[in-house]
Formats: C-alpha cells, sequence, structure tokens
DNA sequence: GCGAATATCGAACAAACGTATGATATCAAC
DNA sequence: GTTGATATCATACGTTTGTTCGATATTCGC
C-alpha cells in the first residue's frame, strides 16, 4: 500500500471517523469544513488521490458514497466495536506490534474494554490451562510495558511472544505458568501487553447423524 | 415500542441492509426502487412513520442522513460484524428467547460462524471449569434443539438453563458438568442450543501501584 | 532550476436529493 | 358511515452536493 501524506491521512481518518460516530459518510464540504479549508476542491484531490492509492473507492454519480477499502482505516458501526488486529508472532520490535504480521482483522465490543490500543494474539500450547485459556484461544491484549503481580500478560523472552501469569518473589519478577507440568520461568523478559480479555471458538462439526433432541 | 406496519419494516430492513452491507444510507429513491415503489413521496412518508415512532432518526437538511435508533434493526459494518442479544436468562418459549430479556447487543466477529441464528449467554456457577468456561464468562451459542455427544450445550431443566456437555450412556442422554466437585445430571432437559464460542473480560483495575515492568 | 507531488483557493454547473403538495384507494375501528 | 392509519401516485421546488476549471504556492528530488 503506497504511503499517504499526512493530510490525506486526516482525511482518511476523519472520514472513518464521522462514518463511525454517525453512521453517515460526510460531505466533501463537511471534511472541508472540520480540516480548516475553504474549498470543497481541496478535499475532492485528497478523495482522489486516496482513492488512487486504494485506500477508499468513490461510487459514481451518488452523494455520499465512500467506501473505504484499507481494514486498518475501516470504520466500527456505532461506538460498540472496534477493529483488532490478529497478529500470529509478536516481533521485539520498539514501537509495537509490526504491521506486517497482521492476519485479519476482528471485530469486538469496544465498551467491554477493548478498544485501539489493543491487539489479538493467537494462544499457543497449553501452559495456561489451568487459567481456563487453552491452545488456539484468542487473547485480546492491551498493549502496555508494565503490568501489576498477577496479571496475565504477553511477555517477550528474546524473540519468542508468551502468555504467562506475571509473579513478583522479593522483589524480583517472573513468569508463572497455569499448569502443574510448567515449571516458573525466571529468565529476562520484557512486558508486551496485558491480556484483558479471551475469544474462543468451539469447532462447528456439522455432522447430522448420532443427534441427540 | 410501537408495532411496525409489514411495509414499514421492509423500508427499515432495506436501510439497515444498505448501510450493512455498502456502509451508506441509501436515499428515498433508492430504498424506492428497491421495494417497486414509483414515488419518493411514499418512502418519504413511511420514514416519517419510523421517525415518529422512534425507530430512525432524521438529521434535516442533510442527504443520506438517517440514523437508526432500534439496536435489534441497527447494522452492523461490513459483513464482518453481527451484533448478538445478551440474555440473562434463557426462557422456555416455543418460539425461542423472549426478547424482553436482553440486556444490551455485543457486535462479534461474523465469520468465525457466529451469526444471526446465535445469543450470548452469561454463564453462571464453576460447574464448567475444566472446560475452560469460568463464572461470568460469556458463551456464545447457537439456538438448536438437537446436538451431538460430546458438544457443550445449553440445556434447559424445567425454567432453568445451564451449561453442561452432552453425553450419551446406553443410548440415554444426560448432562456432564465438567467439574470433579459436581455429579452428573440425568433429569429431563431439552437442549437450547449448543455452545459455539467464548467472551471473557478480565477485570481491569487500573492501579499505579505495584507495576512490574 | 525544474518537473512532480502536495496543498490550497474561488467560482460555477449539473445532477442528485430531501421535501412539499394534492390526490386516490384500501382497510379496520368506532 | 365516517374517521384514521396505511399505501400509493405524479409533479415540482429549492437546496445540497459531486465535480470541473483555472490559478497559485510550497516542498522535494534530480
Amino acid at each position: 500500500m503506497q504511503p499517504l501524506s499526512p493530510r490525506q491521512r486526516e482525511v482518511l481518518e476523519y472520514v472513518s471517523k464521522t462514518i463511525g460516530e454517525q453512521g453517515i459518510v460526510p460531505t466533501v464540504r463537511e471534511v472541508a469544513r472540520a480540516l480548516g479549508v475553504r474549498s470543497p476542491a481541496t478535499v475532492q484531490q485528497h478523495i482522489d488521490s486516496l482513492a488512487k492509492k486504494g485506500y477508499l473507492r468513490r461510487l459514481p454519480d451518488r452523494m455520499r458514497a465512500l467506501e473505504i477499502l484499507d481494514p486498518a482505516y475501516a470504520p466500527t458501526m456505532s461506538d460498540d466495536a472496534v477493529a483488532l488486529p490478529v497478529v500470529g508472532k509478536v516481533s521485539a520490535g520498539p514501537g509495537g506490534v509490526a504491521e506486517e504480521l497482521i492476519e485479519e482483522f476482528l471485530p469486538v465490543p469496544r465498551h467491554l474494554g477493548w478498544n485501539e490500543g489493543c491487539f489479538i494474539l493467537r494462544v499457543r500450547g497449553s501452559s495456561m490451562i489451568d487459567a481456563g485459556i487453552f491452545d488456539g484461544d484468542m487473547a485480546i491484549v492491551r498493549h502496555q510495558g508494565t503490568a501489576q503481580p498477577g496479571d496475565i500478560i504477553v511477555a517477550l523472552l528474546g524473540e519468542e511472544a508468551t502468555v504467562k501469569r506475571l509473579c513478583v518473589e522479593d522483589g524480583a519478577p517472573y513468569l508463572k505458568a497455569e499448569n502443574a507440568a510448567f515449571a516458573p520461568i525466571h529468565d529476562v523478559f520484557s512486558i508486551t501487553g496485558k491480556v484483558v480479555g479471551l475469544l474462543r471458538r468451539y469447532e462447528t462439526r456439522d455432522l447430522a447423524q448420532g443427534r441427540v433432541s
């Protein structure tokens, strides 16, 4: 995806925000007013650029007819939902989660405390089964560098990210698995985020046989 | 909420569908064309009725400016999300879940198999902790009257709904809790639905003290 | 220094659109 | 049998809105 100029991003974000808050696509004049611009042609040109770069689509001969194509900017209906990126791996980069690793976006209820600062991590392994987190579950993680003892966190051990419970012994933090078969980890780690939610999907076999009513 | 005439419901559903699919509010003429009506005034009058009954709101002097107020008809952004009702209790009514018991609507990803035929049930008790379902979790339930042995289901025992695993012994179905402290239930029951997903929220205390980096 | 991309302006046109008017027909309730 | 809600029509007005045109200024790489 081609990069956006700051002004183009402002336009795209305003369009997305308006759709999310009001459910209505803004007109070029509304965008112009919001950005402190006096000519509709200015916004028109920005929208042209955004369309050429593939961020949105224009449905011709119709008013308020813009469709945002980039899922990263796709608005959520009302204030109820946020689209959170599902990452397969968490990178050690300083700015947080690398965008290239994003597999898809999933909408989740925002007012459960799950907002733009969160991402979804697919949990691998059974080290947390006693905490009710199974292999394949999707953890909703708030991105933060610190946490409190007792929190379930995403910790970065070298290159690898794991979900564990944060504990403290004699002032020294360590990671505890919620599974008797796993030993506590006293290695050096850094905190990527805190687990604030969980999404689980039960397999949907659709066999008609052996049904019980 | 005042009842809708069939035609009024058609208008409301078309508006909702268009917003969900295209992200754009339809014009009165578009609605008219879709319903096979030749005058914009006809649709205009239906929208007036819908607004008077409180199902939607009109933002004056703006085009394509309708806002759907009734959450039952509120569209979901794109095909990604469905708003599922959260029910506190499951009633024994024949038609399914009674609407008066709906507490709120939560958006969930549709392409995980969670669609309009599902609802969300707040799980009470710890009878399923070994299956990773804790007290306070929200089970996503597909409404269906039958299930397969091994499925986790919502069963109706008299007036009360419980989440248990469906088992069969010598051709006779019974309910099994996933917790050693609970005994199997051999009473008569009916199946309300199958648990196809889980939503959990971890408490979000925001104490600055005792933080570990 | 010179295109190319970015960013802006004011003015103007045609199409799309919300809204109003006035009229007709059906159906249920009182 | 009249009243009210529902459902429809055709036409028309005024405004909102997308879009185009011509023009200017800035920044950046070459």
